[in-house]
RNA sequence: GGGCAAGUGGUGGAAUGGCUUACACGAUGGAUUUAAAAUCCAUUGGCCGCAAGGCCAUGAGGGUUCGACUCCCUCCUUGCCCACCA
């Protein structure tokens, strides 16, 4: 058993004083940035910490091997409010606590041996780095970017505070899962919405990007192009606009539908017999709250108006409903029902008895013309019938020209509508970046001035856990007096979403240190943009999109030249043992600190990266581990019997080998680079090593168990550290083989190969296939009606 | 409801048009040992067969191809993400 222990705590020291990992900023160099996404200190690392760092780790490594300046940044997304909450439950201060939780986990990011520059180490709740949040704001709202709105948000009764949209899981809390309620507040808003055709269109330069995760961005963003149509109401000619993507169905729209909360609804109702009916149903439905309201599998609820509206195509009569399924948030919070082709028109006007009519026509099968044949919607592709001047056409064309004439009617207009909704980044929570803005009863909403940024957090805010935000409370925080009149005014108690906080620190990083802006320009030249990005897929949507905004806005203003953070992106799967995701909940938590204990953090490293390739779930195998220390031993051993000279078969091993693991490392294929190297090892000890192959086979090892492989390059007599040595190169030449096996197939199946020289002619190769005994009895009689050479691998003859 | 993955031995997985099951775990046998651990070596998809060998097998069914785990179509199952989005 080699001392791990020892060996670890020796070379980590090592590293640490020689500053092996310390990036500089140099022109003359090939930079290579890589990125993990840095973690919320809850005071432990967990398995997938483990996964997501040690997988950058090796990148990074490596790249370093091949020649690169690589920068290998670590730090802490240190706001939020899990610090608050133990705060209140712990009787200590949000600040003591977090600060106590990024020591010990340093501590443990230390042992597993990353690479970091731990020089650049930033912590988002030190005002040195918040301090630029505020800044960033500051030329946000300048730019009018940052808004202040009054709306209804979605609140936590338990969190006590307002959640994004993006927050609001299944109509819960995303923290605490406590069902969201609706709440009127004034609130920050960034209007993201205003770069969403760019964060739409740069999508198509990520080509370095998993598929998965670019459609759930362009998902989110959701244009739709479609046509406002204009309806009107019979009695008062009122113009009520409706959204459809589906212009070739309006022949079809025998009803529409508004959402409670529209404008004109209550109005329209007045003095109608179904007055009373209709108030109760808004009553109702709009104090149920939007999650209630949207859960599916909810039968859909509506009243009529008692009105009537004109389609503006046909000049047809429609009824008014209200329903609960219409979303005022959406479009124009009013639709257009056409039941014959969408399902969910159908099922609410066979509930409540509604007119249809069928406007396409299915070409493949024969559906019903008749409506009360009509068991569903048909949503599919046809023929327009029912359609005015429209009738023959295919519906798709229809679409089109349809949206068309409307234009030139003037009876509609041609749209596109986003579901992406402007960022709330107000917080009603102390342990955030305070919002740089004083409300003066003179002045109005004034910005602090950026001469007295930092606006820090008072270190003694009282934590009851009740009543709000405790910043409120802190009278010296809040009485200030105003920058402009200096009269006596108000502070922004609200803090920043800490979304924000990490939607910029990789520019940090590039110039942590830098005190006159943000980030240094010339650094972020340098060292932007990440070439690698390596994260978990929960951040697939809110944390990449508000990141590609921030860079989006920062070359806006000039501070940067790229238009997209991250050139590469990796997403990690996650970690389960018994096929379930690892949690405290379930109870099937491995600590990775009693892993290091019993078999060292190259172990670890090791199995992680071999037990499944990096994008899929790792199932956690206790027995997996043994055999990664079991693999690590044996190479370990290795040393005590070294040849004095290596088998010529070995030497193209070693050639092949060195290929192989090199193109998988690039590709992030680790499980299969450590196979190939498991093989390298068993043909060691086949044929016996000498201390050159040897040599290789460490330097190989090295970004995968790099104190191990330290260890050993140090016993083989090097003076300089494994990681100023140079990736090994292979020899082509030496890949070649004399002669080559190929494999013969009849009809497809194999059935004989044989071995011959690897310059043989085909028709040579021919000849000896045709005289092979085993083939007798295949094609015996028959003729060989084909021959089908693949070069160095197969023959196939038909007969 | 929509989108995206995935489905291969007892297990994790390998192969992305050309020898299915690399590598590892587990299991079995052997060597070493007073013994065990550790280590080293060998065997290990299923069925038939004394053997040589043959047949079958990559979720199911069909198709394209000389040849399909791989490409196309239909279906089933599982996972993830999104969702009254008009």
């Amino acid at each position: 058993m080699y001392p791990f222990k020892k060996i670890e705590e020796k070379w980590q020291r090592y590293w640490e004083k020689k500053g092996t990992f310390v990036a500089r900023c140099d022109p003359k160099r090939k930079k290579y940035y890589l990125l993990e996404m840095f973690p919320y200190p809850s005071g432990k690392i967990h398995m997938g910490h483990v996964r997501n760092y040690t997988i950058g780790d090796v990148a990074s490594r490596y790249r370093r091997t091949k020649g690169f300046n690589v920068l290998h940044p670590m730090g802490f997304d240190a706001f939020g409010q899990p610090a608050e909450n133990a705060a209140i439950k712990n009787k200590t201060k949000p600040d003591a606590w977090t600060h106590k939780c990024i020591d010990w986990m340093r501590l443990e990011l230390k042992k597993m041996g990353f690479s970091y520059d731990w020089k650049r180490e930033v912590s988002t709740c030190d005002s040195i780095y918040y301090k630029w949040n505020q800044w960033i704001f500051l030329k946000m709202f300048e730019q009018g970017l940052a808004y202040k709105k009054a709306s209804s948000v979605n609140w936590c009764p338990a969190c006590e505070t307002t959640l994004a949209n993006e927050e609001v899981i299944d109509g819960g809390c995303w923290r605490c899962h406590t069902k969201t309620e609706e709440k009127q507040l004034e609130q920050w808003y960034l209007k993201i919405s205003e770069y969403k055709e760019r964060l739409l269109a740069d999508l198509a330069t990520l080509k370095e990007w998993p598929e998965r995760v670019l459609a759930m961005q362009a998902n989110w963003i959701g244009r739709s192009e479609g046509v406002r149509v204009y309806f009107r109401f019979k009695e008062n000619n009122k113009i009520i606009p409706v959204f459809t993507t589906r212009a070739d169905t309006i022949f079809g729209a025998t009803y529409i539908v508004l959402a409670p909360e529209h404008p004109l609804v209550r109005e329209m109702i007045r003095g109608k017999p179904e007055e009373t009916e209709a108030l109760k149903f808004i009553d109702k439905v709009t104090r149920e709250s939007k999650n209630v309201r949207c859960a599916s599998e909810v039968k859909k609820e509506g009243v009529f108006t008692g009105c009537y509206a004109i389609n503006p195509v046909n000049n047809a009569e429609v009824p008014v409903w209200i329903a609960d399924y219409v979303l005022m948030e959406y479009g124009t919070g009013a639709i257009m029902a056409v039941p014959t082709h969408d399902q969910r028109d159908f099922l609410f006007a066979r509930e409540h008895n509604l007119p249809m009519r069928v406007v396409i026509q299915s070409t493949v099968s024969s559906s019903p013309q008749s409506t009360e044949k009509i068991t569903e919607a048909y949503e599919g592709d046809g023929i327009q019938v029912n359609s005015g001047q429209f009738n023959g056409l295919p519906n798709q064309e229809a679409k089109i020209k349809i949206a068309e004439w409307m234009q030139k009617q003037g009876i509609g207009k041609i749209e596109t509508q986003w579901r992406l909704r402007d960022w709330l980044i107000s917080r009603q929570r102390y342990w955030g970046t305070p919002i740089p803005i004083i409300y003066c009863a003179k002045c109005g909403v004034v910005p602090v001035p950026y001469d007295d940024l930092p606006v820090e957090l008072p270190k003694d805010a009282p934590f009851t856990g009740e009543g709000g935000s405790p910043l409120a409370k802190v009278k010296k925080f809040v009485e200030v007096k105003c920058p402009k009149c200096h009269f006596p005014a108000r502070r922004e108690t609200d803090t920043m979403a800490t979304f924000f906080d990490s939607s910029w620190y990789f520019l940090r990083f590039c110039s942590p240190g830098f005190n006159q802006g943000p980030f240094n320009k010339e650094e972020a030249a340098y060292w932007m943009p990440v070439d690698q990005y390596i994260g978990g897929i929960e951040h697939a949507i809110l944390h990449l999109l508000y990141s590609r905004f921030f860079t989006k806005f920062f070359k806006d203003i000039g501070m940067i030249e790229f238009n997209e953070p991250f050139s590469r992106l990796l997403t990690q799967g996650m970690v389960l043992k018994d096929g379930q995701v690892m949690s405290k909940s379930v109870g099937n938590i491995v600590d990775p600190d009693s892993i290091i204990k019993k078999y060292g953090a190259d172990t670890l490293r090791l199995f992680i990266l071999f037990a499944a390739p990096p994008e899929t779930e790792l199932e956690w195998d206790e027995r997996g581990i043994e055999g990664s220390f079991k693999f690590l031993n044996r190479v370990w051993r290795i040393q005590e019997d070294l040849k004095r000279q290596a088998a010529p078969d070995l030497i193209r091993t070693m050639h092949r080998t060195i290929k192989k693991v090199t193109e998988d490392i690039e590709n992030f294929k680790f499980n299969t680079a450590i196979a190939a190297l498991m093989e390298f090892v068993n043909a060691i000890y086949k044929w016996g090593a000498d201390k050159e192959i040897f040599s290789k086979l460490v330097v190989m090892l090295s970004p995968i168990a790099p104190h191990f492989a330290e260890e050993l390059w140090g016993r083989l007599g090097n003076k300089e550290g494994i990681f100023e040595t140079e990736w090994p190169q292979y020899d082509p030449a030496m890949l070649i083989e004399d002669a080559i096996t190929v494999v013969v197939q009849v009809n497809g199946k194999l059935r004989s190969r044989i071995t011959v020289p690897v310059d043989i002619s085909e028709e040579k190769l021919r000849e000896l296939v045709l005289a092979d005994q085993k083939l007798n009895s295949w094609l015996e009689g028959k003729p060989v009606r084909k021959f089908i050479y693949v070069p160095q691998r197969l023959i196939n003859l038909v007969v």
